[in-house]
RNA sequence: GGUUGUGUAGCUCAAUUGGAUAGAGCAUCUGACUACGAAUCAGAAGGUUUAAGGUUCGACUCCUUACACGACCA
């Protein structure tokens, strides 16, 4: 301590910088990417993605992909085992609808003949479907039908619950369709994945789960937690927890959402035996996952507990909300060409990357674009809706990713001329008693790393992580812009510059590692 | 109608979970590249934190009511 003094009733004690100097040493003897103490849950599984395969990805699965995969990182960052799991929708009325239009429209089309990513295809039969539906239903109600009627009456949705029904049936030929046209839409979805660099540890399917839902609603039935009415629907009395009565089962037996998410809750406690189970679903849903909750407690199946909805805001276009039937819809891996263009014309314009093979180049804009798209998407704290504006996500200006990926090529360029001259980034320091102010700033910012992570994993929220990445690459800055490093005449100090630096970019390369972003070298 | 979330600068977002003069970016204006990378830095301007009450040494944060927007359940 070097001093101290009072101000509005707040007692500053002054650490001495020497103090400083000896924080900044131990954080140099654990690498950046050592995990933090935090002592939260253990076993975790992090569900997200979850599609339909009725269509393909759009921005809204991007941020939902992205907080998902960031979460699992952050807390496997504090030590946690985690497992990532994917429950991909593939079942029900909406890909029906996907397999009746292609029956009727497609002639045999595939994707190679197409020149169409699979999900993408049956998006193009799912789009046909509505649309040829909409105008029966116009064209009944134009014969004096009622509205609501017209929409049950019309050809095509009759032939799409019959075919849910043949489906549920075992019908040889549906499920072949079914196979053919869901294999094409996991090719897909494959793809995207791999583009915007996120992964599963397992798959979880509706149509392997929904059989074990129904059994645990018979179970419920059997032990008189839930209720049969009349018509032989299957119902459970929420109403002493706050909520609802909750349909989990229709009168015609058939399943509805909530029936294969209490079979794959099950599944996934059976394989992982989580401490702590988290969905990350928009925020549309509370109702439905607390009703899941409740309706798991009723059951007395001891993993209700652990069952936390990450609950995220949807994301909104500056014309207002996406909505497929008016096409406003932003599809993701558009989107994801998009902003790569948008970086690799900046990186063009600015001209900095002589050296650079073409595949090395593709490889930076990639993770430029994708970077940018990333923070944009994941500095906003999850819980809150959000704006998504399409000039601002490709911007690579001011708090964005790319800003925070270029101080880490900027001190990779530092590193490498410190190698050069033969600067060691360890040295003996004892010989500095005094530390200028953006170094000082810096060493505070650096020690600041493990309660950031701490309070991420807490919170669940990447969006501290984001902040934070920011602060340093921002104070990291203000140093580069005060200090000289290489002019710096005594020894020790430059050694010290350039270890700081290193130490800098070494945490902002593990930092962005948990928001899924990378760090070029060079840009 | 019921439940619930949000409301901070022109716009998009922060605020160490109740602490000091509410901070950034974009947009606007000014300055800094023949010193290590200007995708940067320094500065100006921009605020009655939706409104009104309350709790206390202290409130963007907690409580009550109202308003606005959204979501869900009927």
């Amino acid at each position: 301590m070097s001093g101290f003094n009072v101000v509005k009733g707040f007692l500053n004690l002054e650490i001495a910088d020497s103090e400083w100097l000896a924080v900044f040493e131990q954080l140099r003897a654990q690498p950046a990417t050592a995990p933090v103490a935090a002592g939260g849950p253990r076993r975790v599984v992090v569900e997200y993605s979850s599609p339909n395969t009725n269509k393909p990805l759009h921005l809204g699965h991007l941020r939902n992909n992205f907080l998902g995969y960031s979460v699992a990182e952050i807390l496997k960052a504090t030590g946690a085992t985690v497992s990532k799991v994917n429950l991909v929708n593939d079942r029900g009325i909406h890909i029906c609808k996907s397999m009746i239009a292609y029956q009727r429209f497609g002639h045999g089309e595939t994707p190679a003949s197409a020149g169409l990513k699979g999900d993408h295809l049956a998006g193009k039969y799912y789009v046909l479907f509505e649309k040829h539906y909409r105008e029966e239903i116009k064209q009944l109600e134009a014969e004096g039908v009622a509205a609501d009627i017209a929409k049950k009456q019309a050809p095509l949705m009759a032939e799409a619950q019959q075919m849910l029904q043949a489906w549920e049936a075992g019908d040889p030929a549906v499920k072949a369709l079914w196979s053919q046209m869901n294999g094409w839409v996991y090719e897909g979805f494959d793809e995207t994945y791999k583009n915007i660099g996120v992964d599963f540890d397992k798959f979880y399917y509706e149509s392997g789960t929904y059989l074990l839902g129904k059994e645990r609603v018979a179970e419920g039935l059997a032990t008189g937690v839930f209720f049969k009415k009349e018509n032989g629907s299957v119902w459970v009395d929420l109403q002493a927890e706050g909520l609802d009565e909750k349909l989990l089962l229709r009168a015609d037996g058939t399943s509805v959402y909530i029936t294969q998410d209490l079979g794959t809750a099950e599944l996934k406690y059976q394989d992982f035996g989580y401490d702590s189970s988290i969905y990350v679903i928009a925020d549309e849903q509370n109702y439905h996952m607390q009703v899941l909750q409740a309706a798991l407690k009723k059951l007395g199946k001891p993993y209700a507990e652990a069952i936390h909805h990450l609950s995220y805001g949807m994301v909104d276009l500056p014309s207002g909300k996406m909505k497929s039937r008016e096409g406003t819809v932003v599809d993701a891996d558009e989107l994801v060409r998009d902003v790569v263009a948008a970086a690799k014309a900046a990186t063009l314009e600015k001209g900095k990357t002589e050296g650079l093979s073409e595949a090395e180049l593709e490889e930076l804009y990639h993770m430029l674009g994708l970077g940018a798209l990333k923070y944009f998407l994941l500095k906003v704290d999850p819980k809150k809706r959000m704006l998504f504006n399409p000039e601002e996500s490709v911007s690579l200006e001011g708090h964005t990713g790319p800003f925070i990926q270029y101080s880490h090529a900027r001190i990779a360029a530092i590193r490498r001329k410190a190698a050069e001259l033969g600067i060691a980034e360890t040295a003996d320091w004892s010989s500095i008693t005094q530390l200028e102010a953006t170094e000082r700033e810096l060493v505070q910012e650096l020690a600041r790393y493990p309660a950031v992570v701490g309070e991420a994993a807490r919170n669940l929220s990447p969006a501290v992580v984001a902040q934070y990445a920011y602060d340093l690459a921002k104070a990291y800055n203000r140093f580069y812009a005060e200090v000289s490093i290489f002019q710096e005449t005594d020894a020790a100090r430059r050694s010290l510059r350039v270890a700081l630096s290193a130490r800098v970019g070494e945490q902002i390369k593990a930092s962005l590692g948990l928001l899924g972003m990378q760090v070029p070298e060079r840009m």
